[in-house]
DNA sequence: ACAACTATGATAGTAATACTATTAATTTTG
DNA sequence: CAAAATTAATAGTATTACTATCATAGTTGT
């Protein structure tokens, strides 16, 4: 067990809001109950006006915050692969074996989260939720490039390029090593997704973990045998 | 060389439109110039009215076909699917190997599509790239289970189960023949997408058929060793 | 204690979107 | 050729996605 971290704060690119959300109350709300709002309608349904009813402001507050809802939403999923990476780097520090770390690895992308006690603040599970049913969306829509600019996704191509170096090191001759953890990634999401809702577009197993037995096996599989 | 067949026509659940819309001028206008509209501007900001403009037809005739823009989007994926559902078979008939079936497979899930003289009226170059970059959210949106029910992923379903078959053929004991099809399937969707827009998070080469031999590797390496 | 500043609230307004309704003109079909 | 069905033309409504303005409450520096 590491001993908890008081003060561990997630960081963000400041393009992605007008006013920093983690400095006041106002912010705080929004953040809090955005997730809660988006996860209970959908992000299409989600609107500024509707979250403004929700935290008692009106709407022209949360402006001063975001420019926009798919601005909260692209700070939601930045903020959750931050701290995805921060968990990546606590998860592997001080593990010798490549391939345990990898594992480690693999088992972060697939397994659902529990709350975490360094950041009581954020209900990640509800977070995560929001991101494996949302966030195919921040990276499908027109203004890709531009929320790339913006620092979107940098995060998330951290976390990548961390876990592609350790299979780097397992195999230095394997040529796609970030396609295959963005398949695993954006796999892992599909399939928890389709287990509740287009049984017959997975295998859902009884086990708890098939998931990340499932891309284990298949990550292995991949880079080791010749 | 197959013969080309005069009157393939794919079948549609009725549930996804009003009125057919292959059954009149107006209709085939709808669907053919609302594939241009959508990739030109994106699905987002895509809307009856502009579609309307365009065919220079008011916009409340296009809601005598379709109830919604989502609606819309469903009968194109479904489309596409019931096409692709069309060649796989077509592609692996006759073929007794089951290895070089499920190569076949593989490479009509993995790679671009031509323009295909059977089907003259649509283009399927412009419809694969809006499924690639917008169908993701026709799953990912909150009446799944209602578009389900409609038989929106009918189509899907059936070539999923069709090349799931084709790997418990080849290895019987396999425990996750569907999570890897739609696995590959949306993770080629993906790479395709990243390639242009993140490169980081993929790895781009220069041959041709990359995106096939890195899926064509993982899957057969998956299946066979044990 | 007071001015200056900042954050929020309260309210209003606009352009665009996602539809629905009505009637008239046109085309198809029996 | 009459009846039926389709489409065009137009208008209208509720909601969305913002922007603008002004008042007020709290906070900071001096």
């Amino acid at each position: 067990m590491s001993p908890s971290i008081s003060s561990v704060k997630i960081s963000i690119n400041p393009h992605l809001y007008l006013k920093d959300p983690e400095s006041s109350d106002l912010g705080l709300k929004i953040i809090h109950q955005g997730i809660d709002l988006i996860r209970e309608v959908g992000f299409d349904a989600f609107t500024f006006r509707k979250l403004g009813l929700l935290i008692q402001s009106p709407e022209a507050s949360i402006y001063r915050y975001f420019e926009n809802k798919h601005k909260l939403l692209l700070y939601l999923s930045a903020w959750y692969w931050g701290w995805m990476e921060y968990r990546l780097v606590l998860a592997i520090s001080n593990v010798n074996s490549a391939d345990k770390r990898l594992e480690k690895a693999l088992v972060l992308m697939t397994e659902g989260v529990e709350q975490d006690p360094n950041f009581k603040d954020i209900d990640v599970v509800k977070l995560q939720e929001i991101v494996v049913a949302e966030a195919p969306k921040t990276f499908l829509y027109k203004q890709v490039d531009k929320a790339n600019q913006d620092g979107a996704y940098f995060s998330y191509k951290e976390f990548v390029s961390n876990v592609a170096n350790i299979i780097l090191e397992i195999n230095p001759l394997y040529k796609y090593p970030s396609m295959l953890i963005t398949t695993v990634i954006e796999g892992a999401h599909q399939q928890r997704f389709f287990a509740e809702h287009l049984p017959r577009l997975t295998n859902k197993q009884n086990k708890p973990n098939y998931l990340s037995k499932f891309y284990m096996d298949l990550v292995f599989k991949t880079i080791k045998s010749n």
